[in-house]
DNA sequence: AATTATACTTTTTTT
DNA sequence: AAGTATAATT
């Protein structure tokens, strides 16, 4: 059975000459890959080799002759993760990758739906609008309608239609049970109205038409059933109501001629509830399909075992999983490091040194990551790197095609292409500035609304001084579209870029040259698609269907030259280089990660680290308030998705992790004190070696300490670091509250310091966030972690100092 | 029209 | 604290 095994590291090795490509994989692996054509659920736990299984299914089955290029879909939800499976695949096959349909879902949506546009009543060259995009429609939409913005907040209306889209649900679908959701409706309405009149659509749109259109088209919905023999479905845990209808709706009902739909995924890595992930979908696919096929990967072949152990040991306080335990042969490693600060500056002063200390043996600072549970913890890290010359690198944040003077830029292309779109048209009428100004736009607006047209279409019946202004808008924008016809794409932008003032504005702008860099890097990321997307010469030669004997089926291609260039089913017509990239820019925001290329140490959500993995991890701010988030703890799923979430964190280190949490964080503009996160509770003793003395305390008096050593005249942190084992340097001054050491200072008689842990028989481990009276009515706030913030009479309770 | 003041918010994120 | 969004000022 050798020749079944992975390499100890789980890498793909591809074996040299016409050997199998089942060479490289273990027994479950295989058994995987090599399931006949029937529904199957693959439980994929962390780092046990999911990518290769799907991507080794689609090249063994067409290897095998099972399906042709043009009968698989494969789904992800990121475009990263699409990508990848490309490239793997192609290093797998001699194929062309190009005439399968792998994306994500709103990837295929957007090419199902430019093949189909009349049938979908869309524009041929309809453009995405992104969550921001979205965002100033939904604006519009209740101006219009003369709502208030305080009970109709923008963002939570768009919160709403998107989520009844997501339900699968129109606005006459929607369950009215009181005014407010009437009116919620009627807006959802109107605003379904105003992407129409635009030939707009967001991205829930994207599914949910497509999802529609399949409904009703028996001769379409048969035509892809039959031609998708071959379905498989990437982090399964994650689709929505509408994405598992769609999915549904695709595979078609259960039949002999070997249609199967294959989905990877992992209930205990399902970390998107809050944005609609169902984890019953797991369940339901098991049960609707009649999967015969469930099959565990478990052996991992990322982490050591102490990491191993402390995960699922972690995950087994969960209940309702569907069961599955990492094992690997790799043995225990090194214990699972944890760490008490005094506070999160001391924290951040830790890690550093701790990173730089790996890196100076020899770890490659990539390797190396910070994760935290919320955006905001980044900061004091962040200092903390930067003063210490550590290069490092943050995710999240804009993205390349978010930046205001990008968004600028592609308006000014989307008006060329469609000067409908009144989006785009509000964005750029004044920008930069031409003397229209909000009076006359207001006028625009209202005239616009009565006729039912498009503000292009109104803009010839303001009068008076903003008309002319208006109207030279409107000569620049016909005389752009006139003088870029039948340029390339570079052209088309360059000219653009002149011609609308922005180059001109934004060299006047004091903090403009970076902007100009993007405007730059923008035409370069067109330069890019276009030889990317193979929109030269030949892009129009498509192959034509060679799939089943559908009524539909002489005019459907079955490959095409990529998502964003569908050809029209019938025709073959297939939209401009602009409107294709117009729709790559909304589809894929681009990179959000500045400072690439360079070996610098990787910050980031715990949210934005699944899928990644590091030989080094430190989860960082392990506190019962911030991770377990408190916004999640009012309901048992809340931290049932909290603890999948640490899973996750866990999971990403391959040799050492870092546990940390501090005593007191800053946290918006507050100092706020902290119990450890009862996560600690739940991972297994053996496991864990404690760097600082364990169960010395939460709140072992950082403001004491602070007061000591600030009256002996030395830094916190030589006090601190006296008699513990890290390598602690003395830092610049910690950046203490005054207040803190007023309320250390001021304390007295009960001898209860503010910070101080104490022990309550109810409420266990605590520490005293606020002191207030004297004597018989002396009362602490007290800081209980799980049990919350409480006031205690102290003449009452029996509060123990736990130092 | 541009600059400046004030109010407000703040879990996690892809498409 | 810090950033954004709206209001008020020049």
């Amino acid at each position: 059975m050798t020749e079944f095994e992975a390499g100890a590291d789980g890498a793909v090795r591809h074996p040299a000459g016409g050997e199998s490509l089942l060479r490289a994989l273990n027994p479950e692996q295989l058994a995987a890959v090599t399931l006949p054509a029937e529904p199957a659920l693959i439980l994929a736990g962390a780092g046990s080799g999911k990518t290769r299984v799907l991507t080794t299914r689609i090249a063994w089955l067409m290897q095998t002759g099972q399906v042709s290029p043009g009968g698989v879909m494969a789904v992800t939800f990121t475009n990263k993760a699409a990508k990848e499976m490309l490239t793997r695949l192609g290093a797998m096959l001699p194929v062309n990758v190009r005439g399968m349909w792998i994306g994500t879902f709103h990837g295929l949506c957007n090419r199902f739906l430019r093949a189909h546009w009349k049938m979908a009543a869309l524009p041929q060259s309809f453009q995405i609008l992104d969550s921001g995009d979205q965002l100033s429609a939904v604006k519009r939409v209740i101006k219009a309608m003369n709502l208030d913005e305080e009970r109709f907040v923008p963002k939570q209306v768009t919160w709403f239609i998107a989520g009844s889209k997501e339900e699968g649900l129109r606005p006459k679908d929607v369950e009215i049970r009181d005014g407010q959701t009437q009116k919620l409706v009627e807006v959802y309405q109107a605003y379904e109205d105003q992407c129409q009149r635009e030939g707009v659509v967001d991205f829930a749109e994207l599914m949910l038409r497509t999802f529609e259109l399949m409904r009703d088209h028996a001769a379409l919905r048969d035509h892809y059933q039959r031609r998708f023999r071959h379905i498989l479905v990437d982090e399964f845990q994650d689709t929505n109501r509408l994405q598992y209808a769609w999915l549904k709706m695709f595979a078609g009902p259960p039949r002999e001629d070997g249609g199967a739909v294959f989905a990877v995924g992992d209930d205990d890595q399902s970390i998107y509830a809050f944005r609609g992930a169902q984890v019953s979908n797991m369940a339901d696919f098991e049960r609707e399909f009649r999967v015969k096929h469930l099959i565990k990967l478990e052996r991992n072949y990322r982490s050591f075992g102490n990491i191993l152990d402390s995960a699922n040991h972690l995950i087994s306080h969960n209940t309702h999983r569907l069961g599955k335990n990492l094992r690997t042969e790799a043995g225990p490693g090194e214990p699972v490091r944890v760490q008490e600060s005094a506070s999160d500056y001391n924290e951040a002063q830790w890690l550093l040194e701790e990173a730089q200390q790996l890196h100076r043996s020899g770890m490659p600072r990539r390797e190396i990551s910070v994760l935290y549970r919320s955006n905001a913890q980044s900061r004091v890290i962040e200092s903390a790197l930067f003063n210490a010359g550590v290069p490092y690198r943050v995710y999240g944040g804009l993205r390349f095609f978010e930046r205001a003077e990008v968004k600028h830029a592609l308006a000014y292309l989307r008006l060329i292409e469609n000067p409908n779109d009144d989006t785009s048209y509000l964005r750029v009428v004044n920008f930069p500035t031409r003397g229209i100004g909000a009076r006359t736009l207001e006028q625009l607006q209202d005239v616009a609304r009565t006729s039912g047209r498009s503000l292009w279409q109104s803009a010839s019946a303001i009068s008076g001084k903003g008309g002319a202004n208006l109207a030279a808008f409107h000569a620049l924008i016909d005389k752009l579209r006139a003088t870029t016809h039948g340029l390339t794409l570079r052209e088309i932008i360059e000219q653009m870029l002149q011609a609308s003032g922005l180059i001109d504005f934004y060299r006047t702008e004091k903090e403009g040259a970076d902007r100009i860099e993007n405007l730059e890097e923008l035409v370069n990321a067109a330069e890019a698609f276009v030889t990317q997307e193979g929109f030269g010469k030949d892009a129009v030669a498509l192959p034509v269907d060679e799939q089943g004997p559908g009524t539909l089926s002489a005019g459907l291609p079955a490959a095409v030259a990529d998502v964003d260039v569908t050809p029209d089913a019938e025709t073959g017509e297939i939209i401009s280089p602009l409107a294709a990239f117009l729709t790559h820019a909304a589809l894929e925001a681009g990179d959000n990660q500045a400072q690439a290329g360079q070996d610098a140490v990787q910050l980031m959500t715990v949210h934005s680290a699944k899928g990644l993995e590091f030989d080094a991890v430190f989860i960082t701010g392990l506190e019962e308030g911030l991770f377990p988030h408190e916004n999640s703890l009012s309901d048992a799923d809340g931290l049932e998705e909290e603890r999948r979430l640490m899973y996750v964190a866990i999971t990403r280190a391959r040799q050492r992790l870092y546990l940390s949490f501090s005593q007191t964080r800053m946290l918006h503009g507050q100092t706020r004190y902290n119990v450890k996160s009862r996560f600690f509770d739940e991972l297994p003793d053996g496991a864990l070696k404690w760097l600082t003395p364990r169960n010395q305390g939460f709140g072992s008096g950082y403001a004491r300490d602070y007061q000591a050593a600030w009256q002996r005249g030395s830094g916190l942190g030589s006090m601190v670091g006296a008699g513990r084992q890290s390598a602690w340097q003395p830092p610049a001054a910690p950046p203490v509250p005054a207040r803190m050491v007023e309320a250390a200072a001021k304390q007295a008689g009960h001898g209860l310091r503010v910070g101080q842990g104490v022990f309550h028989n109810k409420f266990g481990e605590g520490v005293v966030v606020t002191l207030e009276g004297t004597g018989a009515d002396a009362r602490a706030q007290v800081h209980f972690g799980r049990h919350g913030t409480k006031w205690l009479a102290l003449s009452v309770a029996k509060l123990t100092p736990t130092e």
